[in-house]
DNA sequence: CTGTTAGCGCTTTCAG
DNA sequence: CTGAAAGCGCTAACAG
């Protein structure tokens, strides 16, 4: 009878204690080659090098978090991840954080700060490096967590208001403002302003007020406005446009909450004979490369997604402790003079 | 003179040791109450949550990882986050966790097999309870770790082939398959294709070697191809588009081998005045919102990145354990017979 | 250049 | 229902 044959248990874990035991040397030795880390013999390196290959030994970054109490782990929380707009923010977290072996834990909370507070507990509980956050609203409890966290806290996309550590973004506010500033000095005079569900995108409402005030200034106001409960599309950007062309037909330029809606106007447009900008000026906001590639390149505000990403990272790289107040980083906008306004 | 006041050290982290000291319970028993497991007393239990509201306790998931060596952590692997794709799946996932207190570890590959092979080491040395990589083609260094690796595998997007332990997704090459019947069916007999750069995108090449199957089948085959060296855009869909009319201004239908270029190829013929679908018929693949929205909505053929995304998580919740032999789970595909072709 | 000794903060038996 | 003891796998001093 023939004795079973011993499988490897898949389940036995090899640890830096095999490798030691493996290459007859010292956990220690094995730890320090593994991190590159402080002189080691090349002869020796070689041996254990040997023995991790042999072994497929991974070390276990929990135990090393654990005892050396830094986690490569970078937190991220961004509210959605429905449009474009985010994921080309967590493209300039992994472009940032490619090579430095740290790696991005994400979570998305849906515009809700409930859910924010929930994920900013989740997150903060693997001590995290860093946290960055999308805006500088929170609630009570989430400001508190961040606050009091030992890492480094980025609260990217706007810095229209003070950050808890830094602020990485531009002016949401100003946008709104130039955006107005720039179509007055284009003689438009009749403005209609066309929305998403801005109740919980704050950054849209501030270039909503920004807008606002310049009208104001100008002794201007919308003449209309039309706004969806729901999150912002191409399609609602299409439904929205037909809605605010009822109400008031007479509207020279239309500006829209994002370039998703705009686009949904431009399409409108299209459907129903419109003639872009002579009978509806549309004016977005982003900058995405399909307003860029519509038959008539869309007028917008190029903000600067990737960068922000990039940006942050770049924050907490440079300065691994939180500065003495705090600090804000403007990437910037830009009126993209298209040829739709 | 006064003493020096004694600021509350922010370092000092509070650990599950100050809470059971603060309450006068047992480190275990504190550990108990926090995980919601095993019988405690009401009285105890109010007790112990007075000493961690006071102290601003939060549990340490390192220690908490390293002990019941079960970290919640998913690892999730995705070649690009430049179209709207994988955020979509990315969706699902995230919908699939919320509530299961597990989080997401998200890295990027670029499409690059030894990135790949990078970042798998790296997600695996967090001992995730699952990882969730793209596609079924891997380097040899990276197939092996995954086999080896302790938790679940979910191969996602494609299930043309044998997965490690379960596919999620679709089969590519019927899709392309169908596609031909289909357009075949409506009476096309001069096609064209229009691509990114393919190279490293195995699902659209897997697309294309079905079309070409079932073309073959009919006697026919390409009459022109346009293949870009870049990844998708709707830029790069134009570009390519006016390419392929250069060489072949004879095709009756132009597909693409995704939305994003199939909506290039829209606005090239908005700009250059063809007619769709007389002068050209357009498909592609995805089908994406903007497609939908068209003034003419695209006929393409509909994945379910959600869903895909969703089911995945789904796979590795249902079952901790790697089924007896590898699952492939279908999520289908529909063709979507839109205005386009 | 290498090894020894203590933990990191929590969970898991196993006893009460 | 509660607690004591023994680690999880690794790294950080500190010696040699």
């Amino acid at each position: 009878m023939k004795p079973k044959q011993r499988l490897p248990d898949r389940k036995s874990k090899v640890t830096i204690r095999e490798v030691a035991l493996n290459a007859k040397v010292s956990e220690t030795t094995v730890s320090r080659i593994m991190r590159n880390e402080g002189p080691i013999s090349e002869e020796t390196r070689e041996k254990v090098m040997k023995s991790v290959r042999e072994l497929g030994y991974v070390p276990n970054r929990i135990a090393g978090a654990l005892a050396s109490l830094n986690t490569h782990l970078v937190g991220v929380i961004v509210p959605s991840l429905k449009n474009i707009v985010f994921p080309e923010v967590l493209r300039g977290i992994q472009s940032g954080l490619k090579g430095n072996h740290m790696q991005a834990v994400i979570s998305v909370t849906e515009y809700d700060l409930a859910t924010e507070e929930e994920m900013v507990r989740g997150l903060l509980a693997w001590n995290p490096v860093a946290v960055l956050v999308t805006g500088l609203t929170h609630n009570e409890a989430t400001s508190r967590m961040l606050r009091q966290s030992l890492g480094r806290v980025v609260e990217m996309m706007e810095i229209d208001a003070e950050p808890i550590d830094a602020a990485v973004g531009m002016s949401h506010r100003s946008a709104g403002y130039e955006t107005i500033r720039h179509l007055l000095t284009k003689g438009y005079r009749r403005f209609g302003y066309v929305a998403h569900d801005i109740g919980p995108d704050r950054r849209a409402r501030l270039r909503h007020e920004g807008m606002v005030q310049a009208l104001s200034e100008a002794g201007l106001g919308f003449i209309a406005e039309s706004r969806a409960e729901t999150p912002s599309s191409v399609g609602i950007g299409k439904a929205m446009t037909a809605r605010l062309l009822e109400r008031a037909p007479d509207i020279s330029v239309a500006i829209y909450s994002n370039d998703d809606m705009a686009v949904g106007g431009v399409f409108h447009c299209m459907e129903t004979g419109r003639s872009i900008p002579s009978d509806l000026a549309i004016f977005g906001f982003n900058g995405l490369e399909i307003g860029q590639q519509l038959p008539q390149p869309l007028s917008t505000v190029r903000s600067n997604r990737f960068l922000i990403g990039r940006t942050a990272i770049e924050q907490i790289l440079n300065d691994k402790e939180r500065p003495g107040s705090p600090v804000r980083v403007d990437t910037g906008f830009e009126i993209v003079d298209g040829a739709t306004a």
